[in-house]
RNA sequence: GGGCCGGUAGCCUAGUCUGGAUAGGGCGUUGGACUUCUAAUCCAAAGGCCGAGGGUUCAAAUCCCUCUCGGUCCGCCA
């Protein structure tokens, strides 16, 4: 709605200053007045203006003012100052605005363009930890903003298969007799066959696609996967754990032995040139079994990718060897030990190594590779990355422009550290995802059982769930990425305000609705058509404030995809929960003498907050 | 040493791109509100040299310069 009044407004500002045969400036700009008293949209055109015309701002506006028509949706403009604020008509407004919000409200016009977005990422060398799970939330709350906000979005996982790190796990199993608890193992791989083979991760969506196996043996989201509730299994034998505690001792190991550095050095190549099945085998399974792991995890938390690509592909089927051709074609590039990029001439002394000295890639060139490959799936690449990639990304980026490809769009973010310093799946200091789910579970569960006593075992579990994991994403949504973040448990998990108290305020809507007992009957809805309740309903000021709140969802949205920032909304959702809150209180609405109104307040409000919620990818319970 | 990011009440944080009205939230603190649709709520209060200094401007948390503190990057790691 605030697009519409904002338009109405502009119009009747230029229309105005047309007819003082001023210059309309380029882009009048439009804000939110600091208090609502002050009105609902104010203008600082008068400003600039001013320098042009050699006036006062305040002289300005009070010329505009005498000339301005004031459109239907306003009840008044007045001038404060150089200001020129406007005040909605509510009566106009809120029946438009009820009219709008449907159980889609929030959603932008398509822009028809297709964004393809990388997050998480994480190597395959354990299980996700907090430090992992800021890129996976920003990741998946942007997928859904963007969406919203009209695009057409597809989420990619970028699993690195070749990387030392991995190597290393295959080195623990075949050189140290390392292992994985095989009856869990396969119990996890067993589930997984079993279940039905969706094709979206296994698609041949590559132009290149000739060669891309490994990709077919990556399973889906959907796979049914064992479930940790179930108490024969503790975290320790989730087979990404496992295989975390398995990196763990190898790196202790090998911290003592140089020369088998070398060795892990030989298993990487041989991988590489994929002359070893039966190592490739062992790659795979490593790979996959970690994957599965993580999957669940990123599930727990609602979030699931769209495809899991593998890099090991780009090496395989020769995009590699075309990329690192296309740049030494450019005549930048040179070869000493190693092939290098030189990137001197972008301002960046440091140069791009295309290839170590024995000819294997490194995980750069593949993210080349990878990134080629992206650049022609969509209009739009866009990476969430930790701020320790920035100069890594630039570099790729210049290569990009070199190839003529597109150059990601990246959102950066700084790390989270334990009060005790940063985290580390080497040194095997972290707290693992899974580990925090459990306890915000855990704790949320304490919370619904000393509050509602009455509700059934399989209620407490859902919404105990649904609290648990939405303390979790609302505490990392609703900071600014570049921000630093030390986790405190006490802080993540908050059950007052926060994220429990919009989910409060959502579950008090829908039982006000339920409640009534007649809302969205034939009769009710008799009722509204005869357009009997708005014109008997001018809103109070509580009410006026939470249709406000209501009516700026759409434009939350939109600033926010513009700025690919996800924390606005968290911010937006409070307040409009807040809002709520304020007006539940104070206002009867079952059997007051505007009900009808009341309740199609009630249950725009909910639509607000459930879609807002969404966008954050938290569940909206009907109940607490 | 160079590049990038951050510094806003006791704590966390928005606003910085695009300068504009009284710097917006939350936690915590203090006081108040449940015979009334769920108190995970609401009301009220206290709490700010917006890291420091200089500059530009009618106007600076916001732009420019210098400095400072914290983080991070500058691997034939990923």
């Amino acid at each position: 709605m605030y697009f519409e009044i904002k338009n109405e407004a502009l119009n009747s500002l230029k229309t105005s200053i047309k007819k003082l045969n001023y210059e309309v400036p380029q882009d009048i700009k439009l804000e939110f007045p600091p208090n609502p008293k002050m009105g609902d949209l104010a203008s600082t055109v008068s400003f600039q203006l001013a320098k042009k015309l050699k006036m006062s701002p305040m002289d300005i506006t009070n010329k505009i003012m005498e000339t301005i028509e004031i459109p239907e949706i306003f009840e008044k403009v007045e001038a404060k100052g150089p200001y020129m604020n406007f005040f909605i008509n509510y009566n106009t407004f809120s029946k438009k605005l009820f009219e709008t919000v449907d159980d889609g409200y929030g959603k932008l016009p398509s822009t028809g363009k297709k964004i393809i977005l990388e997050h998480t990422s994480a190597n395959p060398n354990g299980p996700l930890h907090i430090g992992h799970i800021r890129n996976a939330i920003i990741g998946d709350s942007l997928k859904h903003l963007l969406k919203t906000a009209g695009n057409d979005v597809d989420t990619q996982y970028y699993v690195n298969d070749m990387g030392r790190q991995i190597a290393m796990i295959v080195f623990g199993i075949k050189k140290l007799g390392l292992s994985i608890d095989e009856d869990l193992a396969n119990l996890y791989t067993e589930n997984s066959k079993n279940s039905k083979n969706n094709s979206k991760n296994s698609k041949n969506n590559s132009k290149n696609s000739k060669n891309n196996s490994s990709n077919d043996k990556v399973l889906n989201l959907d796979d049914k996967i064992p479930n940790l509730d179930d108490k024969s299994l503790n975290l320790d034998d989730k087979i990404d754990h496992q295989i975390g505690n398995l990196y763990f001792k190898v790196n202790q190991h090998i911290n003592t032995n140089d020369d088998e550095k070398i060795e892990v050095d030989n298993l990487i190549k041989s991988y590489e040139s994929g002359g070893n099945p039966d190592l490739d085998k062992v790659f795979e399974k490593a790979v996959n079994n970690c994957l599965l792991g993580v999957k669940e995890t990123l599930a727990k938390l609602n979030i699931e990718h769209d495809e899991f690509v593998w890099e090991g592909q780009f090496v395989r089927n020769k995009d590699v060897d075309m990329v690192v051709d296309g740049l030494i074609a450019t005549g930048r590039t040179k070869k000493e030990e190693v092939l290098f990029l030189n990137l001197e001439d972008f301002g960046i002394e440091k140069e791009l190594v295309l290839r170590r000295s024995d000819g294997t890639s490194l995980y750069s060139t593949r993210d080349l590779a990878y990134h080629t490959w992206k650049s022609n799936q969509g209009n739009i690449v866009l990476d969430v990355l930790g701020s320790d990639h920035k100069l890594a990304i630039e570099q790729i980026s210049i290569a990009l422009e070199l190839l003529k490809e597109k150059s990601p769009e990246v959102i950066f973010y700084e790390f989270i550290n334990l009060p005790e310093g940063s985290m580390s799946t080497r040194k095997g200091i972290f707290i693992s995802v899974d580990e925090l789910v459990e306890e915000a579970i855990s704790r949320a569960k304490d919370e619904v059982k000393s509050r509602r006593s009455d509700l059934q075992e399989e209620d407490i579990a859902k919404i105990s769930e649904e609290i648990g994991i939405g303390a979790i994403r609302y505490y990392i949504s609703r900071i600014s990425p570049e921000k630093h973040i030390t986790f405190k448990w006490d802080e993540a998990l908050s059950f007052e305000r926060g994220c429990a108290s919009i989910q409060y305020a959502h579950a008090r809507a829908c039982k006000l609705l339920e409640k009534c007992g007649h809302f969205n009957t034939e009769e009710f809805k008799l009722n509204i058509g005869n357009d009997k309740l708005e014109e008997n309903w001018t809103p109070n000021e509580i009410e006026m404030d939470l249709i406000r709140m209501i009516a700026k969802l759409p434009i939350i949205v939109e600033e926010s995809a513009n700025i690919m920032r996800v924390h606005p909304i968290a911010q937006y959702v409070q307040d409009l929960a807040s809002a709520f809150n304020k007006f539940y209180k104070s206002e009867q609405v079952i059997g007051c003498e505007t009900e009808s109104a009341r309740l199609l307040l009630v249950d725009k409000t909910r639509i607000a907050i459930k879609n807002s919620l969404k966008l954050l990818g938290v569940a909206a319970p009907n109940k607490m």
